[in-house]
DNA sequence: AAAACAACATACACTTTGTATGTATGTGTA
DNA sequence: TACACATACATACAAAGTGTATGTTGTTTT
């Protein structure tokens, strides 16, 4: 009759109570947002006390940060898995935008990532944390695709500006625009950057 | 010897206070962000009390309301003057475009506009502050430039992409980054939006 | 098995928010 | 001018939230 709850390691212990709380609040700061969600709803959700939070987070934003860089890693992958060494760099472009909007169109990540994420950890973590995680595939496409054309520090420009178009789409698609004319747009965009 | 305060009227009373409160809370907002001020260091800093500031806003995010449309309205108004009606399209953008990056080079109004106020108020009502504030006129300016060539629709995702890019620019320019590659970038970029 | 450590749990002190209620100052009217 | 009323502000309070300090349980090490 008694619930000995199975023999887990510490370390087994560690990783799902911090997967569950990083779940737990990932969903909450989706729902309500940062400020508005409490960190005894997140440890409700998670199904651990409060002080298990505080035992693994040194606060509320380190967790945020924990949501962030999990998430951000998450559209990373999807992107990178979506390009090939055999493509055209103009090709791997195209195959990496749509990617980035694929990915994009899971529930609440632009939010997270591009409304909540700059709020919270600064534009300027948020976009190092881009840089880590994707950002970069994105200036080396350009650099392949303006060789010698353009100077190091116009492509890094233009990849910033570029990336911030990619990013108001996605959220203009998360609220509810036709996905279509930004997808258009931003297909003719590439192509004529390649004349 | 008997500090008589002033008699003021209530239309007085009023504006004084108010204007008192918008400007010691976008001066905290911007240092401290807007979940780390406080409604008692708001009020101090104002010098009335929170009773004062609970009786003209209905809680702190009004408050946060009045300093983004004041800001934005201000933005918006230092854009209309740059343009004058005895200029082509093409010219008006231009000019428009660097009376944006000189409005936005004012302290805080990058963090403001484009970073707390989409997370406080999201990003759906930001959009709707920036079309009333000066967002319809790149609309404006993008048809006349495109008549014919695109569909309202397309010229819609365009102004919102357009909006995008001079966001970030604005964003990575306070940030500490050279503001020529950025400006160099996005007038080309108008100008090959002409052909 | 005992000590040592890691993973939690509980209790508390403090801050903050919004409201409720009280006071003062200005305003309309007879 | 005097009274009634409305508006502007002040004070007090209840509720909720954050982070910390300290206690307890489970795991690992020796």
């Amino acid at each position: 009759m008694q619930e000995k709850k199975t023999r887990r390691s510490n370390e087994q212990r560690t990783k799902q109570t911090r997967s569950a709380l990083i779940a737990s609040a990932r969903a909450l700061f989706v729902e309500k947002g940062f400020t508005e969600t409490s960190t005894p709803d997140i440890a409700k959700a998670a199904q651990v006390t409060r002080g298990a939070l505080y035992h693994h987070f040194e606060d509320k934003t380190e967790l945020f940060r924990s949501v962030i860089l999990a998430e951000s890693e998450t559209v990373a992958c999807e992107i990178e898995e979506s390009t090939s060494t055999d493509m055209t760099p103009l090709e791997a472009m195209m195959e990496g935008a749509n990617a980035y909007f694929e990915a994009m169109s899971v529930s609440g990540r632009p939010q997270l990532l591009l409304i909540e994420g700059p709020a919270i950890l600064g534009h300027v973590e948020m976009r190092e944390i881009d840089w880590r995680t994707g950002g970069e595939e994105l200036r080396q496409g350009l650099r392949f695709m303006l060789e010698g054309k353009k100077d190091d520090i116009s492509i890094a420009a233009m990849a910033d500006l570029l990336s911030a178009m990619f990013d108001r789409a996605a959220l203009a698609i998360a609220a509810g625009e036709n996905s279509g004319p930004y997808k258009t747009v931003m297909n003719n965009l590439l192509r004529n950057l390649m004349e």
